[in-house]
Parts: structure tokens; C-alpha cells; sequence
DNA sequence: TAAATTTGACCTAC
DNA sequence: GTAGGTCAAATTTA
């Protein structure tokens, strides 16, 4: 099951959803005043920048001290999830569409693919170009998971300290990461970019059996074809720019 | 010809 | 012993 520190993340989830809940029933009655929704957006990007610090940095960011306070009880601690060689894996996207997307903003070079026993399809490996240069320990694997429509999952991991110029506008940050809306209270929220293209994020396990057991619920699954032809919302992973 | 990719061998964890 | 991840030589490509 869960780790204590996948419960505080998928915590900092529930509790951004809530809010993103509460955002969408206020604009739903047309509840426009910044005193009300303020508060919520705010404590809403503190909920992912709290989940995604429970899974990535032993010292997480607060990006709003205004909301701060609404996540009282989930202190950020240390991520007890599978590190490999100290390294943690950050984000897995399902890019649905025909070829893995390699331009994600950063550079790449492959150094290996191997045939896992648990999928019929060859994974990928991936090292930043500037690994040795700048010492950069970012990496990232990319395994087709379903044939018709072809799928990849891409699971980054590590962080870029190669200072590596993203593809996509800088100005988004992690600040910029916010809730669309929320489709169920079963299913995991939605991010969306600015121009509020809808990401879906799913849940791994209980969908995807056919691939190996990678995956908890701090990885999950974006659909690239909707991120991608639009303005990709980079978010920032300590000193990185995730694109 | 340099850079990128492929692929078999090797290493390590379980 | 097995499987996943990485290395590095060989091969391909621009």
C-alpha cells in the first residue's frame, strides 16, 4: 500500500481538489471577488507544490505564505519513495501521440534501451546532453505501453542543474501550474496550461497493469497530445524548469 | 568526420 | 538467478 509520505502527497491532492472544488462552485455562481478566490488558487498551487515535495525535495517550497497556513498537519518531510542511487523519480506522462515527444525542453541523449519482462516493448533510456559537462544527473525513461493508439509513458528522473534553455516560455513557473476543474472525487485533478487545455492526470495502478510495478501515486500519467500542441506550462523542480 | 543511436555486455539490487 | 539500469564499442546519420 501507500508509504506515510504517499499519503501526505496524495493529502496535499485531495486537499488542492477540495479547494479547486470550492473554486469552480464560487465561479459557478458567479462569485467573482478576489477576497474569496484568492485564497483558495493560492492554497491550491501550495497543495501541488507540497505533493510534488513530498515526492521530489527533502525541502520543499512554500511559493504562498498567504495560504500556508491551510496546510497545517502536512509537514513536508524527506520522500520515503523509491530512490535509485539517491535519484527520484519525478513525473511519468503518457504521451498518446504516434512518436515519444523529445522535445520537452531539454535535451536528450539516448544511452541505452533494454526489453522488459512485464511489456512487450522496449524501453528507452535517456540521459540530459549535458550530463557530463554540467554534471546534470537528469534522466528519463521512455516505454511504449499500449499499441492502438500508441502510448509512452516518459518518467523523468532526477533534476537539471544544467541550466539547459527550455523550449517553452519561461515565464510560466510553478506558480502557473493551477486547477481547471475537477471531473470526479475519484479521479485525480486536471492541470491545466495557461490557456486552459486540460491535462488529464490518472492514476496509475489502477489502469495500467500491463506495465511494471514502477509506479505509485506520486507518478502519474499526462496526455501529451493535449499538452503539447499548445504552450507547454513549465514548472519549476528546484533549480529545474520542467517543461 | 563528428555526433547520435544501437546493442550486447556488464553491474547491481532483490 | 533474474531483471532493470548503465556502459561502451560498433554502427548509423547528418
Amino acid at each position: 500500500m501507500f508509504s506515510n509520505i504517499d499519503h501526505k502527497a496524495l493529502a496535499a491532492l485531495l486537499h488542492g481538489q477540495g479547494c479547486a472544488n470550492s473554486l469552480k462552485t464560487l465561479l459557478d455562481n458567479r462569485e467573482i471577488s478576489s477576497v474569496l478566490i484568492e485564497p483558495l488558487i493560492n492554497t491550491i498551487l501550495d497543495s501541488f507544490s507540497l505533493a510534488l515535495s513530498f515526492v521530489d525535495s527533502p525541502n520543499p517550497p512554500l511559493h504562498h505564505e498567504s495560504s500556508s497556513q491551510n496546510m497545517a498537519g502536512l509537514v513536508p518531510q524527506r520522500s520515503s519513495k523509491k530512490e535509485i542511487c539517491g535519484i527520484h523519480v519525478i513525473k511519468n506522462y503518457r504521451d498518446e501521440s504516434p512518436t515519444p515527444r523529445p522535445d520537452d525542453g531539454f535535451t536528450w541523449r539516448k544511452y541505452g534501451q533494454k526489453t522488459i519482462k512485464t511489456s512487450v516493448h522496449q524501453r528507452s533510456y535517456y540521459r540530459c546532453a549535458y550530463a557530463k559537462e554540467h554534471n546534470c544527473n537528469a534522466t528519463k525513461r521512455v516505454q511504449m505501453i499500449q499499441d492502438c493508439p500508441p502510448v509512452y509513458r516518459t518518467t523523468y528522473m532526477g533534476q537539471h542543474i544544467c541550466k539547459s534553455i527550455p523550449v517553452y516560455d519561461d515565464t510560466y513557473g510553478s506558480e502557473m501550474i493551477q486547477f481547471d476543474q475537477v471531473v470526479s472525487e475519484s479521479v485525480m485533478p486536471i492541470f491545466t496550461s495557461t490557456d486552459h487545455e486540460a491535462i488529464t492526470i490518472e492514476e496509475d495502478k489502477a489502469t495500467d497493469h500491463t506495465m511494471n510495478q514502477e509506479c505509485d501515486i506520486n507518478d502519474f500519467l499526462v496526455a501529451y497530445d493535449h499538452f503539447w500542441p499548445n504552450e507547454f506550462p513549465s514548472f519549476s523542480y528546484g533549480d529545474s524548469v520542467f517543461s
